[in-house]
DNA sequence: ATATTAATCGGACCGCGGTCCGTTTAGCTT
DNA sequence: AAGCTAAACGGACCGCGGTCCGATTAATAT
């Protein structure tokens, strides 16, 4: 079973790989996680990266072709599983469920899933390409737009559905959270009655 | 006797400024607009900047802080007029009409500003900083808030006030448009559609 | 006028993400 | 085993936003 890629051509162009470049993107991997869980995300930058790796930085670049990049690598796998687990999971994320309760579920899962890897998702969409036109959000954009119309609504699911997954941006979320001090439910709530009355509204 | 400003050298600065502060901060603000009627928003650079206006790289920041603070600076004067709009002008923006209609005349024309503005909104929101905690953005929060709560939503008016706003986000606005080419009526529309909804749902 | 002082100035400096290009090397060919 | 070539390598280099601190200067007190 092969999902969508997360990468432009990255899994779904299986170029043959050199033995040396094979192990340096394993190595450097590695040694991201590593510094990741010693110093927290910020504070991994791509010198340090190669530094501890025992490379050098062109390398860095050339395997993960920016800072985004590699961040949205170390992610690939869970987002995998998440994307997995609405599409072909068990209900109310996975279908099965109506519209309206795999809209919720969506959307809790994902603010659970953005609590959850932190600045790690934060470093991830930390641009506008990396926000919007990566693989991934395409796929979420979809799924909800399937899930508007199956629920009835004709005006434009399309921008509809971007427009509700741009509530769920991982800087808001986390702003809320952490600085402003909003819990989890009362987050998950307001997504809950926003796709509620969209839906059921008018 | 000193205390800590709201925005760096605002309006909460009642601070006598020397002539020459003065004079160099005139200076700045008008080579940046020289510069940016130039070469655009996204190629001035602070360097540039103190090049242009004659002064030292230390000074740009003294002035206005960050990048940041130099484009919303550059943004006062519109973003003050956008607010006096919304707070005293004539309605369906302003007061006197029924909330629901200042709620979609405020994202029209928050929309149609963030369109006008372009790079220099999307520059001066740069930062979660910027984006969440400026006085503008609670302005902007406590306008939808109340009138949320005009129109009779009981259930935490002031997330689904700042979960709204996160949709009308320049980032997003500039990229629908500019990239994926959606017309301003299509965002407006679907702005009109989400308000509605929200309001007269459930 | 002169001295004092605190705000202002300016540019050297830093770490960052990202690029470039001469050098090295893996893997195939003969 | 030796030669070839395209890929991978690595670190010097760049421009950026931002900081720092000794030099300067405007405003005030004498």
């Amino acid at each position: 079973m092969s999902y969508i890629p997360l990468l432009p051509g990255s899994l779904a162009a299986p170029v043959a790989e050199r033995s040396d470049a094979a192990r340096n993107r394993e190595r450097l991997l590695e040694a991201a996680r590593e510094l990741i869980a010693e110093c927290g995300v910020d504070s991994l930058t791509m010198d340090r990266l190669a530094g501890r790796a025992g490379v050098g930085k062109g390398t860095v670049f050339r395997r993960f072709g920016s800072r985004t990049g590699l961040m949205i690598t170390l992610l690939s796998d869970s987002e995998a599983a998440f994307q997995a687990r609405f599409m072909f999971g068990p209900p109310p994320l996975g279908p099965g469920a109506p519209g309206l309760e795999r809209l919720i579920a969506f959307g809790s899962a994902r603010i659970a899933y953005v609590l959850e890897h932190g600045d790690l998702v934060r470093a991830a969409e930390s641009s506008a390409q990396s926000r919007y036109e990566v693989p991934a959000a395409l796929l979420w954009q979809r799924h909800v737009e399937i899930l508007l119309r199956e629920e009835g609504m004709e005006a434009d699911p399309l921008l509809m559905a971007m427009t509700l997954i741009s509530t769920l941006d991982p800087e808001r979320l986390l702003h809320a959270v952490r600085v402003q001090g909003f819990t989890t439910e009362r987050l998950t709530s307001t997504w809950r009655e926003l796709v509620t009355r969209v839906v059921s509204g008018r």
